[in-house]
Formats: structure tokens, sequence, C-alpha cells
DNA sequence: GGACTGGTAAACACAT
DNA sequence: AATGTGTTTACCAGTC
């Protein structure tokens, strides 16, 4: 890519700002007391010290303090944001694309360089066109940044490079390309607490960041590193906070964490495919409905999670393993699921393995490990265990490198309801209420998309209710969480949009002969009335409106419940959301499936047979050994 | 020596 | 057409 070649030319910009530095080049400049957000003291101070290189980046000129009061005379409402010293830029997208635009818009070039960037660093080209995501994690209901650009991203002075994910909290001060940024979540509790953190933060990180790659380097240099092809893929697939991955990137990971796979490239890239493949700790995960790139993402057989923990920390070395962000969805559970009753019958979505064939990864075959084995050839599918890896990790068994983890100090998020206080997660209370992915994303097999409230299959969490509910609930009842909810407390509210698309559910409700509309009677009493109609940002755009009036009258007008007519309005914010992607083309539309690659004639008839277990199946071959 | 594990190479099909 | 992804087979070396 050209940009690439740029890129090499002009050398690192990290270097670059560090020289920069001691020539006193650093910017400081007083950060303009902002409309909508109080001054707060020492974060305030600290925002004000980041830095602005020297070459010119658009984002600040864009979004400068001045330009922002002119723009937002009221409330502006937002997720988050990212505060640099002289500018800021609200988070009103749970995606964001940092990067550069491209010098010319009617070039296009591939699919994935066409996506619209967000926030624009340009016109440099040390930084790249997609250089990194933000994007918040409805499983782990996090803020997660992954970095594609070359020159990656330091977060809390730590350089991430391309394939990495990093964990963002309030507080953290993001780099890149020399411009460096707080993301700041909106809600004043946790970030009082944050801001306290932050200063040591950054300075251990920064003191960190040399001695981490120095380390790194050193102690695995171009030595093979002592763990084998599986259980490298498994700490790269640990390391992203969804469990996830794809090839390319558990390529990126392995090859950054261990020098000895920079040198070549075809050899281990052929075997870590033969491992995926052959492997049964590993399955196949489709990509997101809009998510573009190649091939599917892996992930790890909960039952194996352990065991291959077990084995990276059985590393001879005396460097400790990258640390392992991925938050666990542990709980795949569908013994006595109402899921059973909708699902149709679902294939066996393992490879058979017949009682000759012994087990060859070497490790004893547990009774926990056997019985599933047995449950699944009965055709059901149960994991053994909850919460396996949080537990290690929470008792620190395991522990990370602190030298290499982004967020050291925040607790894990094992558990959702600790989310409250969790300082990546402070929109979730909002978000959760919006971002339901849709059913058919969820990576998993099974039909959820008949059950009310939703299930989430990676987190078994309810989706709708914070606690479990009698199903089906009433629409006043939603509302109460709708309502109970809200970002205010950080610098905005964001309940005059929610109050927007409450009201669309009331007209929607109201046209139709559904049971008589409780939004006005059990809702008022349980809550003072509030003012209606004061529609704010986001505002869809007008296809995205009929998009999701269709939604609505579908759902509505097809007479179902409320339950299903609040599931249309929030399925309806996230294609509103969604919307700058939600029209590429997908391997998997909720239309049409497309054939999985890698499967079979039989196993393509099976899935258009039960289209809702597509996910996860793999063509058994009695015939073929088993690797592990 | 056999069973097993892990690594490597390669052919092939399919998707992008 | 080239490249990336995924599956499968074959073979080898080391270990138990």
């Amino acid at each position: 890519m050209a940009s690439h070649k740029l890129e090499n030319d002009s050398g690192s910009y990290s270097e670059n700002e560090e020289n920069k530095e001691e020539l006193g080049l650093k910017k400081q400049k007083k950060t303009e007391p902002e409309a909508d957000v109080q001054p707060n003291g020492r974060l305030e101070s600290r925002i004000s010290k980041l830095t602005v290189p020297s070459h010119e980046m658009r984002i600040v000129e864009d979004y400068s303090n001045k330009k922002n009061a002119e723009r937002h005379s009221g409330e502006i409402q937002a997720y988050a944001k990212f505060a640099g010293s002289t500018w800021t830029y609200y988070v009103k997208k749970i995606r964001l694309i940092l990067g550069r635009e491209p010098a010319n818009q009617s070039l296009k070039g591939k699919e994935e360089d066409n996506e619209e960037v967000d926030m624009n660093f340009g016109p440099s080209k040390v930084v790249s066109r997609k250089h990194a995501v933000v994007e918040y994690n409805m499983q782990g209901q996090t803020w997660n940044c992954t970095i594609y650009g070359r020159n990656g991203v330091k977060v809390d002075g730590k350089l991430y490079k391309p394939g990495e994910v990093v964990r963002l909290s309030s507080g953290s001060v993001l780099d890149v390309a020399g411009l460096q940024m707080m993301f700041v979540l909106p809600n004043a509790s946790e970030q009082t607490i944050t801001e306290e953190k932050v200063g040591e933060e950054m300075e251990e990180a920064e003191k960190s960041e040399e001695s981490s790659v120095t380390i790194e380097n050193n102690v695995y240099d171009n030595r093979k590193p002592p763990y084998s092809y599986s259980v490298m893929i498994a700490q790269a697939i640990l390391s992203s906070p969804d469990c996830m991955m794809t090839l390319s990137n558990i390529y990126n990971w392995i090859s950054t964490h261990y020098p000895y796979y920079r040198t070549t490239k075809s050899g281990w890239q052929n075997s870590i495919r033969h491992n995926l493949s052959l492997n049964k700790a590993f399955r196949k995960v489709p990509r997101k409905s809009g998510e573009q790139g190649k091939g599917m993402k892996w992930s790890i057989e909960p039952e194996f999670r352990e065991e291959f923990i077990a084995k990276t920390k059985k590393t001879p070395y005396k460097k400790t393993p990258p640390p392992f962000l991925c938050t666990p969805p542990f709980t795949l559970k569908r013994e006595n699921s109402d899921h059973e009753h909708t699902s149709p019958p679902i294939p066996t979505p393992v490879r058979n393995q017949s009682p000759s064939t012994p087990k060859r990864d070497g490790s004893p075959m547990t009774e926990e490990t056997h019985s599933e084995s047995k449950d699944r050839e009965g055709g059901s599918y149960k994991t053994p265990t909850r919460a396996v890896l949080s537990d290690i990790i929470a008792s620190q068994d395991y522990s990370p490198d602190p030298s290499t983890i982004s967020q050291p100090k925040n607790p894990a998020s094992a558990s959702p309801a600790t989310n409250a206080a969790y300082s990546t997660s402070s929109p979730a209370p909002f978000w959760k209420y919006v971002a339901v992915p849709n059913p058919h994303d969820w990576p998993h097999v099974g039909s959820y998309d008949t059950i009310s409230p939703y299930r989430n299959p990676l987190n078994n969490h309810m989706v709708y209710s914070q606690l479990p509910q009698p199903s089906p609930r009433k629409i006043d009842e939603q509302m109460h969480d709708l309502q109970g909810v809200d970002l205010a407390n950080g610098f905005e509210g964001i309940s005059s949009w929610r109050e927007s698309m409450v009201q669309k559910l009331r007209t929607a409700n109201s046209g139709t002969s559904a049971p008589a509309s409780p939004l006005g009677t059990s809702t008022s009493q349980a809550n003072p009335p509030r003012p209606w109609g004061s529609v704010s940002e986001p505002i869809p755009n007008r296809s995205a409106e009929v998009e999701n009036k269709q939604q609505l009258e579908t759902s509505v007008g097809a007479g179902k419940d409320n339950d299903h007519a609040v599931r249309a309005i929030l399925d309806a914010s996230v294609s509103m959301e969604k919307q700058p992607t939600a029209q590429q083309p997908s391997e998997f539309t909720q239309t049409g499936q497309a054939r999985q690659p890698g499967l079979g004639a039989t196993a393509q008839a099976n899935i258009e047979e039960h289209p809702s277990a597509q996910h996860y199946i793999r063509t058994p071959n009695p015939d073929v050994r088993s690797n592990i």
C-alpha cells in the first residue's frame, strides 16, 4: 500500500515525537472552557498537557474547542469523548474509525478503504487510512480499540501494533501519530475515580513501555517460543476482548509477540491454519453481519481454555505471557432453556470422535470433558463450568505481565453486574438498551430470535432486563427501564433521544389493535410524566427512518406483543447506529445465507434446512484423524 | 515397537 | 488472476 511506503519513509512517529519533545516542540495549550463539561481541575489540567504534533491534524482544527462551542449551543449527546489539549471529539457512535481521509474521494480502493473515517488524523501519511477502530463491545460491555495502522497507537504510553486490541477505560490516553487525547466516559463518579489513577498509570505505563518491548525482544528474540502452535493461537484469541480473532489477526499477534515468526511467513502460517482446522479446541465464528473482511473469526471451545491457560503458564521463560483480555463467555448453556422448545433440532456441532479414537491432545480426559463429549454425541451442547477463566484471572492464579496489560488497575469485568463500577463500561447502562445485537449475529447455534427477552448466548444475560423477569414483560416495565438510565450524570442527558424512540412506540402502538397501550397509564404511575417530543441527535437519516418505521410496523402491526414492539424500537436504533456499514455485503445476512466456506454440500443443506443452526457447524469427517 | 503429540509440507477447494 | 482462507492428507521426529 502506498501509505505503508510513505510510513516507512517517514519512519516511526513515536521517535519523531520524542525528538520533538526534546526539542521543546511539544505544544501545550490551555484548554478553553467547554460549554458542556464542568471543568474538572486535575483532569482538565492533564488534558491541557496532552501533546499536539507539529504537523497538521485535521481533527484538531475540525473539533477545536472553539468550534465545538460555536457548533453546540446546548446539549451534546455522546457516549464518550476524546479530549485533546485544544480539541474535543464527542463519540456519538459505537464504532469509530480513526484514520486519514482519502486524498481523493473519487479514488476507490479496496472496499475496506472506503469506510468513512470518523476521526480524521490526516493529512499526514504517518496515519493510515484505517488506523484504528474504537468500538463498543457489547459482550464485554467495554470500549475497545483495535489497531490497524502500521505505526500503531499508543495507549497509556504503550505502543500497540496492528492486530492488537486494547481495552479503553475512562482516562486512557491515546497517542495517534503524536497527537494525544484522553478517552473520557461520561459517568462523573467514575471519571473522578479514574482521574486519580490517570497520573500514576500514565507514568507507570511510560516507564514500562520501553522495558516491556525490550524484555519481549530479548527474551524471545529470534528463538522459537516454547509454545505449540495451538497454545499460541489460544494466547492470541484469549488476548482479544471478545475472545475471537480472525486468522490474519492471529498471524499478526503471533508475529508481534514472537519475533521468531517475523522472518518467515508461509510455513508457520500454514501450520496455524492446519491447527485451527484440525484442533477441535478451535471453532469458527461467523463475523457480525456488516463486518467486513475475509474469513471467519476463531474462538476457543470453553472447555479447552483452562487447558491452554495451564499450558501457557508452563513456560520455561521467565517472561509472563501476554495478558488475556478476553471476557470469558463461558455460559453457553442450553440446558433446560426455552431454546430447546423453540429451536428446531440442531445438528451436532462437533466432529465425531469415535470411541476408538483416543484424545490426542495429551491432556487427561477429565470426567467433565468426557461427559461433555457424551452430551454432544447426544446432540445437546452443554458447557461444563461457569466462569472458569475468570475465576483463574480473578484469583490472580494467572497474573498477567503488568508491563503489557493496558488496564491493570481496573477490576476484571468478569460479571456484567460489576459494570456499573467499571470505568470501561460507563455507556453500557445506556447502550445495552439500545444496541441489542441482532440475534442472527450471535455466534451460537440455536434460534434466539423467537425468545423474549433475548438471552445473550455469549454471557447468558437477559438483554432487556437487568434482572431476570417473568416473560413477557409489560411495555411499561420496559419503559421504566428505558427511563431509568441516563448519561446525564456525565455531560449530557440522552433521555430526549430515548424519549423520542419511546414516543415512536406510543404512536405505533396506539395505531394498532394491540392491547390498550399501557404507556400513558401504568408508566405514568410508576414514573412522573416526562416532557415529550424533544427529539435530538442522533437523528437517523431518511432511509434509516423509513427502515425503522417499517420495522415498527411489521413488528407491531403483525400483532406481536409489546415486548416485540420495544424490541423493534431497539433494533431500529441498532440499524440506525450501524447505518454506515449496514448496507455492506455480508457473508451472513438475515435474508440470505451465504454458503460458509469449507462447508460441504451436505452441511450446507443442513444449514438451509435449519437456518438457525448455521453457526459453528463443522463438517464431521470420520476419516479425519484428530491431531489434537 | 506402538501410540501419541506436534510440526511441516502440500494439494485442493473456495472466497475475496 | 492473485491472494487469502480453510480442509485434508501425508509424513516425520520426539516422547512416553
